[in-house]
DNA sequence: CTGAAAGCGCTTACAG
DNA sequence: CTGAAAGCGCTTACAG
């Protein structure tokens, strides 16, 4: 015999009594629940997860799932686990574990959901790196459990999602730069899938609209979450009959390159080329002149897409504001020395 | 009537036959299976997890404990993603899920095991940032599931870890350094608990004392996973009657701060003190003098942890070389131009 | 090759 | 406040 029977036994007590006491039930005498409480403790006795979700119905378990690819966890700039921090602290704080459930860029992101869902092993789940079309949202919401994203997406409709504002932020750039005299705005997107490319792509482009700019497709750049993806684009950008005089950065990183080049052609950030980088980063933060960028908080992002997720949850639910959420969080500009007015005094 | 035995139903034979289709057992007629196995995959069928862990008494699932502190998650260094990376494959490749669990720093980590553990979540489990003393491990072999640490620790005696090679790389550090006329050689070391400080610190006197060189305590700097823990310490190294010409850092990124503190003062990176880092990596790699340093691969370090669970695992050990393994990664140097006799020429 | 039935270790109405 | 018993959804000897 073992488990919760053996335990049950050794105490004179039924099975059903053990559970009431371990689980917190109000209706168990006092001095019952503590010499349960106390031979638990003792002899390191914990309900077998299996069995116990299998009678309620429930794991207390949340699954974050994000996927593996070989550019991005190896990169300085993989920022998941601090947002894995903050998601951690508020899901632990309700009773829940947090699995993250990391997905190989080389498997079907689809089929790997479908799998934990369709288990049932997880009771709630956070999506990362969303797709402007992704299959997995509409596989979410057809599976019932609550589920947030991390990113937009068109698939799906009115579903959770927290994101970062990629509008707000460009906006502010691009009225940071013409502010300061410059035209000829140049931008690096990321060049993976993800859909936060195509907003950033696209808040680009309307607030160029907004200041009557042209908006000309060379001044797009694709870049890789790579320090060097920055220098190769420098000469590009300046070796042409209108040149740019100021380029914003998706990944700051890529700043690093950049300086390099500049210096090699003896060329100063911020007076030759103004940059502007999206996520203010440790790695950037040692570069000379300091990089203007935006900041955020890392955890707190993690926090609100927990937060999201507990608003849909059955037994969390109650404690938080009804409904679907879809929040952007805004981050704030952290003015640098890497951007000024055009050397060139154009206005 | 839901999961299997609806299933069942709808295809007129009986749940133990979807089952053993389901799971592949021989013993079952083509054309049945082949019919079960169409109609699962139509209605997304995939059996319940908990029933299925309760009535095996197996998840085929792994963990792997990492402890989150707001340092390490928000570092350029953080590297366990690219462990991970190499982990889930070869798990994946044994049919087995990765959760990675995500434990605060804040919360007594030896509980936050324990859960897991006494719960029956896992059937193996790999753990991260042992300890010199680190109750976890004797928990885990009191519980009789398989696990391996990254990393060392003197409790529990012969089990299965994995650990780099960090006297192999200061032997080689030190080596190189003394052969190129440096007697004052520094350190750093990290700043935290895990017990790969005190190996590191320990393979620095022995390699030290290999050289007949003396040990002087005030040349072992302890410092964090951040770029600015480099430049306060120059003045310290210089600025000393006998003053330091080599360094050693466990965490590359502190170099960052370093060459701008030697810049500072006038001073040159591998001409006016030699230094040499741990691990190669992406922040450092655009440094100029570029760094001396060695290179590991992470998503290795992960496979090597992973095989070696997979070893000690019943359903997988028999495809494995038995028993404890335990080994030092080995790391190799990759030359840069930022070590070299000392300015002095002291011989 | 297939099915009826026991059993995995819990939780939870139900009855007292 | 407590216990006997059913049930959660699977898997797997056992019998045929």
């Amino acid at each position: 015999m073992r488990g919760i029977a053996r335990l049950a036994r050794e105490l004179g007590v039924s099975t059903a009594t053990v559970s009431r006491a371990l689980n917190g039930n109000p209706n168990v005498n006092k001095a019952t629940r503590e010499k349960v409480l106390e031979a638990a403790q003792r002899l390191g006795y914990a309900a077998n997860q299996a069995a116990r979700s299998l009678a309620q119905g429930v794991t207390h378990s949340v699954g974050f799932m994000i996927e593996l690819d070989h550019e991005s966890t190896t990169s300085t700039d993989y920022f998941f686990m601090g947002v894995v921090e903050g998601m951690q602290a508020v899901l632990a704080a309700h009773g829940l574990d947090l699995l993250v459930l990391p997905c190989a860029k080389s498997q079907d992101n689809f089929t790997f959901l479908q799998r934990f869902v369709s288990r049932g092993a997880v009771d709630g789940m956070i999506l990362a790196e969303t797709r402007r079309i992704d299959r997995r949202i509409e596989l979410m919401q057809s599976s019932g459990i609550p589920f947030v994203t991390l990113g937009r997406s068109d698939s799906g409709g009115g579903y959770s999602w927290i994101d970062l504002d990629f509008e707000g932020v460009m906006a502010t750039a691009v009225d940071r730069l013409v502010g300061q005299g410059h035209r000829r705005i140049a931008v690096t997107v990321p060049s993976n899938d993800a859909n936060y490319g195509t907003i950033f792509a696209q808040a680009y482009q309307d607030s160029l609209a907004r200041h009557g700019l042209a908006f000309d497709e060379e001044l797009v750049f694709p870049t890789r979450r790579r320090e060097d993806d920055g220098g190769s684009l420098v000469d590009g950008l300046l070796d042409r009959p209108d040149p740019a005089t100021a380029i914003i950065l998706f990944y700051e990183v890529t700043a690093i390159g950049i300086y390099r080049r500049l210096a090699e052609r003896g060329l100063t950030p911020g007076r030759d080329l103004s940059i502007i980088g999206f996520r203010g980063e440790e790695s950037v933060r040692f570069l000379a002149p300091q990089v203007t960028c935006f900041h955020m908080s890392l955890p707190d992002l993690g926090t609100a897409a927990a937060r999201a997720l507990l608003a849909q949850m059955p037994l969390t639910a109650p404690a938080f504001s009804s409904g679907v959420l879809q929040r952007r969080v805004p981050l704030s500009l952290v003015p640098g020395e890497s951007d000024g007015p055009p050397a060139s005094g154009v206005r």
